[in-house]
DNA sequence: CAAGACTAGAGAGTGGCGCTATCCAATGTC
DNA sequence: GACATTGGATAGCGCCACTCTCTAGTCTTG
């Protein structure tokens, strides 16, 4: 298939499609000529993910990248994978966290162990010290609440993860922190919706 | 206080408070004469709470300003004031979603009730699209389970909103909505972590 | 074989966004 | 009276995700 099809295909302009190509996202396809390449259907997956990655997953071109270099690395384990993915997504960043004292403390009471700089425990202690700058420091309570509830779902993920090819395995985790995400916040309003129509129900 | 002490003490040059000024994100001081306008303590906490919506709440200036706007909105009903909040917040928009069956789906069986048009309804379709395009279409098993999860964190945030004065219950719901959110991935990510580290110990 | 449509590749241009810099006249402070 | 600061307005900047344009080459159709 030529360029044309394959961005008709995904619903992508052609130009884009050259873009990802410049930028390293989408693999070359195969030269049959100086003025023509061919790609085939794995080209036509790989599109869609970029553009599921860019939209709905909410990365940059540069993150995307990133998270896609780690599902090609061939030789990579699964665990170090995530740890890829995590360190690709966005979340505060490399910022300073002045304290991660009660992020820290979280983990302990559940028990949870991870990297002594995990980027997704800076990211929680930035999002408390968020919180606390703009006055709504939570709780312990409120926080170990969401602890749990974060516990099943991480169980979840990472139980589903396939046992077959490491590569397979890997592009699963990839695809489905960064693509779930989105799917928990709406399930988190819609629930918000739900409670907040029962408790306030004077005004519908 | 004045402009430049505002600044400060928020730690934002002040040329951004000036913009934010003028972007009706934060309400005029009052002006004391021609070139000095005096500013008060709810100002300073008015500006650390866009800092905070439109850093880690990852708001864009036009979404900020449309959510205190339902802060400010003085007859706005809790339940409203989340609804404004939601549709304030980004996640797929009003594009179109072709089909919303399997994200009613889900709400029909936790029994759920949302308006027709809620936004994070449009959002998880939206979302649940994105997962089929790239490859990865959930199953309904693993989106019960997220929905639980995401029940229990919705019902423990609405149950927290205090009950004092309706604009106090307005800035907590606005606020909670959209700084949670990233404590919620964070945490998610964090129990991934943990659990791959259980699941794939060979490579640490 | 000629005309026209298409292609790879590369560079420049675009529009939106979140600031940031500059300027002005007026007002403070020392 | 010298100097800094302010409110207000306008213009500019840097980044990003495209999008346009151009060239030289290639395929297709008649």
């Amino acid at each position: 298939m030529q360029i044309s099809e394959l961005a008709r295909r995904a619903g992508v302009p052609v130009a884009t499609v050259k873009y990802y190509l410049r930028e390293g996202l989408l693999p070359q396809g195969e030269l049959t000529g100086a003025t023509r390449a061919r790609y085939r259907e794995e080209h036509l997956e790989r599109l869609r993910l970029i553009r599921a990655l860019l939209g709905p997953g909410g990365l940059s071109v540069a993150r995307a990248r990133a998270v896609l270099a780690a599902v090609d690395t061939p030789g990579t384990s699964v665990h170090a994978a995530l740890g890829a993915a995590h360190r690709a997504l966005p979340g505060v960043g490399a910022e300073e966290a002045a304290d991660l004292e009660q992020a820290r403390a979280v983990l302990r009471r559940r028990g949870w162990r991870v990297a002594a700089d995990s980027p997704a425990l800076l990211a929680l202690a930035g999002a408390l010290e968020a919180l606390r700058a703009a006055g709504a420091a939570p709780t312990d309570e409120l926080l170990d609440r969401y602890a749990e509830a974060a516990a099943r779902i991480g169980e979840q993920d990472v139980a589903e993860v396939p046992t077959g090819s490491v590569a397979e395995a890997v592009r699963f985790v990839v695809v489905n922190t960064v693509l779930l995400e989105p799917v928990l916040l709406a399930l988190r309003r819609l629930a918000q919706e739900d409670a907040s129509r029962r408790r306030f129900p004077t005004d519908c």
